[in-house]
DNA sequence: ACAAAAGTGTTTGTTGTACACCCATGC
DNA sequence: GCATGGGTGTACAACAAACACTTTTGT
């Protein structure tokens, strides 16, 4: 069925950047490409936009689709529309960022025929395309973005340890911080919620756990509060 | 001269917030709409995005045909895909923030059967299309952004007193600033350099003239500084 | 009892903020 | 000589950074 235009209209897609911390480290999901162009190389999971679909949604049905992934913090990163971009014809992609917590969200197999996998940052393949550009620029906003707006707890579970947020954020920020004054801070903001419960499982002492008050948050953020790490 | 393809493609433009600094305030550029669907209204220039063009082209091309502006500060703000944004069909746009200083870019006369006119932000009309939502979006990013990025200069002539780009950040910020703080932290930067020359036909004491060194600042930026206002 | 991580305050330096007067110049 | 804006320094408060030991708990 095919479809026709007074003009030329480049093609445009979605393509997904996606972060997820782990045991060891953040990383980021990779599918292995089935088709041309760059068959057979690893690439961001991502199709072509649909008439009547915002973006966004283009960007969440893909990433349904490809790694089964739903309902997670996604934000548009930046259209990238250099003409050769794609050697078969000009496509033009808004790619899009999104931060899951490994814990609660599992991937579709990588057995899966697609290949579907996660990869530490220092550990990414050749990509297809810009990937690696797009991937590099995710990675600079997701640094930037960390330190002024609460999103980093869109990594870990809803609840966690105070420990886990640091590790968090040394990951991202790629340096140290003082454990004394994380805490000292991150616990003076007022947007973490103190639960009654503690870690379980764990070899020695376990450490209370908390949770991210949106609420609270809001409220803050009405009397002029700014969220700053 | 029709164009088929496989799949339905949504139509794709880029519309643009220029804004820009004159003696009153900071303003925005808009241009009265010639053609339907909004026939008369004002709004942002923009157009129908060209295979084999950059979308960051495309807004520089359409920001010259419509407007005569040419060789402006340009960077991608977001993209707006909601499917209804057009009455006619699927229209994804890609908007642009615009920085000029008034004086070195004079705009194609407003007399243009078109009609191109500056708006102070308070008496922004009706516009088309989700063309407000854009434009809230422009003022926001650019809240946020002078804030820690060195771009405000871009408003500005070459050649400045301190004092313009105080009232600068005034009308962007919204708030007063203290003048020794400002004085004192802007030029303590380093970043910008001090001419022997000072304003001329000013009624009153004349100010000395700065200009922002973008080699100075890319030095300072590489030993760790980072702007911040 | 030992290993491992949790939890906790103080000191010091740096940065932001508030604030008022004299000076140079054009009219 | 006066009106206008240019240019300057200091004191105080708030925040960031550096730093080490005791407590709790599981093995």
């Amino acid at each position: 069925m095919p479809f026709t235009y007074a003009h030329a209209r480049p093609a445009l897609s979605t393509d997904c950047v996606v972060f997820g911390l782990d045991a060891e480290d953040l990383k980021i999901l990779l599918i292995k490409r089935a088709l041309e162009p760059f068959k057979g190389r690893w690439g961001l999971p991502g199709g072509l936009a649909r008439v009547g679909e915002s973006l966004e949604d283009t960007a969440r049905r893909e990433l349904a689709e490809e790694t089964g992934l739903r309902q997670v913090f996604l934000e548009q990163l930046y259209t990238f529309s250099s003409p050769d971009r794609n050697p078969q014809e000009h496509v033009i992609t808004a790619a899009y960022y999104a931060l899951v917590n490994l814990s609660e969200h599992p991937v579709r197999a990588s057995t899966d025929a697609r290949g579907v996998a996660w990869f530490g940052l220092t550990e990414v393949p050749r990509l297809a395309f810009d990937h690696a550009k797009i991937l590099e620029l995710a990675c600079e906003r997701l640094r930037g973005k960390i330190r002024y707006q609460p999103i980093g707890f869109e990594l870990l579970p809803r609840k966690f340890p105070v420990r886990e947020l640091q590790r968090l954020y040394e990951k991202i920020l790629g340096r140290a911080l003082d454990k004394r004054n994380f805490r000292k801070k991150i616990l003076n903001m007022g947007i973490l919620q103190e639960l009654a419960q503690t870690e379980t499982d764990v070899a020695h002492r376990a450490a209370r756990l908390y949770r991210f008050s949106k609420e609270k948050y809001d409220r803050m953020k009405k009397q002029g509060f700014n969220f700053e790490v």
